[in-house]
DNA sequence: TGCCTGATTGCCT
DNA sequence: GGCAATCAGGCAA
């Protein structure tokens, strides 16, 4: 993956529905390198996508799915293309992106971005003493830089203040080979813990962990 | 660098 | 009642 040149990395396309109904593991993969961007009243937040953790449904003993649908989990339901945003450990939310038909219940959480624009508003949100490697290297960490809440969650990500974009850096539109990404066991997790449903970018400084 | 722990609350096979 | 897809800070080495 290209380093960052500057802040002014440009937007290509909004990802349309059809990339978010696409079988789980190949959207987490897919979704390495492309833009998450923000447009909240203090301004816009740009970061780009880096370590990524597929959840599958009802087949997956670790995905809030698993137990079927509750209030929690119902926008994990819903249709592709929306968020699933949810509160945990009493003080943090993770962001995830909803895949598959709606009632499937499929999701990928996002895990870690690479700050690409509006790094001081995402500084003044996390804390001022912050280093850029900081800002967004963990699924806490990136929904409280990019200002997103609860309000978040169920919003639709092919319109609206929300969305995820392929960059234009070169004729791949951001698309990432194999062998820059890497494969490892999910984070955090106690069941299904060996499945290999972890990606991320291969060397990237601002992934959660090695 | 890496391990351990406290914080804090919504949700429930 | 117990646990959870986390984070930050403290301490040892």
């Amino acid at each position: 993956m290209e380093p960052i040149e500057s802040a002014a990395i440009e937007r290509g396309e909004r990802l349309p529905r059809a990339f978010y109904a696409q079988p789980t593991v190949r959207v987490a993969r897919a979704l390495l390198g492309k833009l998450l961007v923000h447009d909240a009243r203090e301004g816009r937040t740009v970061g780009r996508i880096v370590e990524t953790e597929a959840y599958l449904g009802r087949r997956d003993p670790a995905s809030h799915a698993f137990h079927g649908r509750s209030a929690r989990n119902a926008s994990m339901f819903g249709p592709p293309g929306h968020a699933y945003v949810y509160f945990i450990y009493g003080m943090h939310h993770c962001f995830n992106v909803v895949t598959r038909p709606e009632g499937v219940g499929e999701a990928v959480l996002v895990r870690a971005l690479e700050p690409i624009e509006g790094v001081e508003l995402m500084r003044a949100r996390r804390g001022i003493r912050r280093s850029d490697r900081e800002l967004c290297n963990g699924p806490g960490k990136l929904v409280q830089a990019m200002g997103m809440s609860r309000a978040d969650d169920g919003a639709d990500l092919v319109s609206g203040a929300l969305g995820i974009y392929a960059p234009v850096l070169d004729r791949r539109d951001g698309r990432l080979s194999a062998r820059e990404i890497a494969t490892s066991a999910r984070i955090g997790i106690t069941r299904s813990a060996d499945l290999p449903l972890r990606y991320y970018v291969r060397g990237n400084a601002y992934v959660s962990k090695r």
